[in-house]
DNA sequence: GGGTCCGCTGAACGTTTGCTGAGAACCCGC
DNA sequence: GCGGGTTCTCAGCAAACGTTCAGCGGACCC
């Protein structure tokens, strides 16, 4: 839950489920986006004609016509506006890639901090936009997002996916506290039927391969959630 | 009990059981709340609609409809209306399904502390209102909500959940003396059955941590309850 | 000044919460 | 299909927490 007080850049984002539609737009907005929503292709290309997004969050699997469609008539219009496609996890990838419509691709179920990552990311290479911090530092802690690798006191350190994404939200939102719950939204995929369990578990991995020693970063608030806290203040 | 000359923000709040319909409401009023409640959920769409409240506060267990599907109505009729949903305490899959649809939840029994505290965080993110102050002070007092972190004279202090809520409440009711029957009414559960005695104890544990040297901040009115002063004019 | 009431605090308790190690299920590359 | 890495579950443990209570001392009233 990143608030910024500037938007960040305006995005049209385009699915047929609501929850999906719903969950993604509320979480981007939350992010400082300004964003816009369609629920099939050609709202889509009427809407992208008309407020010249800088970026489409575009699913593949549409009632109309399909992404790959959507995405062909955009690149028409003569804009170049960037793609994130949305696809089912299974072989679609092959055909997004390969057609060079789209600028990077999510697989779904995803996370948001996945999708987060992605669009910040195509938005970094098109635009330009090389003052977007790239890497975050907490203490002695470092994380570069592009580079998909941490330091811990200058030493690299080796992370497997899920303790990366942990880690980069709890670096994201360094200072406020975030419950297990809000973890779990934000990490992990949104079909997890879990509990929060997980995130206990993957704390304490944290802990154990960035967190050993004094001043400890990572705080835990018995009843409300995870801190990670730079040392002055503690 | 916090009495504001402002409407903060216009309110929904929807459930069936009319003891919690005004528990609640009448303690949002008393915050600076405009609240309008609804029993069930065609009653809460249609009131939705009608007079387009800020925030919906929403109970999972309805009579009609579940609070989801309530939720799902009004994201189709396109408003962007935040929901906080009640939940029962037991429904750990009811709390993932719903923050899909829902901006936070409460579990019930709940605090009307915790309530508010969960609306204002929603309001202050989803309207962008990040000048809402996040931080109390009371003379060398200081509270932050989001990092869930209190300070005296600039040495953090750690306090157990309660200790804190306790100590909010009193905070924003600085200079405002509360009985103990009012403090249990908004810091503990509503089905909280024992006695004021918890109270007592509570105040003795946050005098230890934050009141121990002079001039004291927070004074027993015998007979009546407790104020938190700040020196000056005592 | 004495009796009574009220509030303070330390100790004790049962309960809840979070931490961690072990292991099962899974995915992916070879 | 095998092995390493990864994700997730679970159960036992330890520490923190909420609550009650009793003994004490100070405040209030007559």
């Amino acid at each position: 839950m990143v608030v910024l007080d500037r938007v960040e850049a305006r995005l049209l984002v385009v699915d047929d489920e609501p929850n999906i539609r719903e969950l993604l737009s509320a979480s981007l907005r939350m992010s400082g986006f300004e964003v816009m929503t369609a629920a099939d292709g050609g709202e889509a290309v009427q809407f992208a004609q008309r407020i010249r997004p800088d970026l489409v969050v575009l699913d593949v699997m549409l009632p109309d016509m399909d992404g790959f469609a959507v995405a062909g008539r955009l690149r028409e219009m003569g804009s170049q506006m960037p793609v994130v496609f949305l696809t089912a996890r299974d072989g679609v990838d092959d055909k997004v890639t390969g057609l060079r419509l789209a600028d990077d691709y999510v697989t779904k179920p995803f996370s948001l901090e996945e999708v987060l990552a992605r669009i910040r990311a195509v938005l970094r290479r098109t635009r330009g936009d090389l003052d977007l911090p790239t890497r975050l530092k907490v203490a002695d802690l470092e994380l570069d997002e592009e580079a998909h690798q941490v330091w811990k006191a200058g030493e690299p350190v080796r992370l497997s996916p899920t303790e990366f994404k942990l880690l980069h939200h709890l670096m994201v939102n360094t200072g406020r506290v975030l419950s297990k719950a809000q973890i779990l939204e934000h990490v992990w995929n949104y079909d997890f039927g879990g509990d929060a369990g997980v995130v206990e578990s993957y704390v304490s991995y944290l802990r154990r391969k960035v967190d050993t020693a004094e001043p400890r970063l990572i705080h835990t608030l018995r009843g409300v959630g995870y801190v990670l806290r730079p040392p002055q203040g503690d």
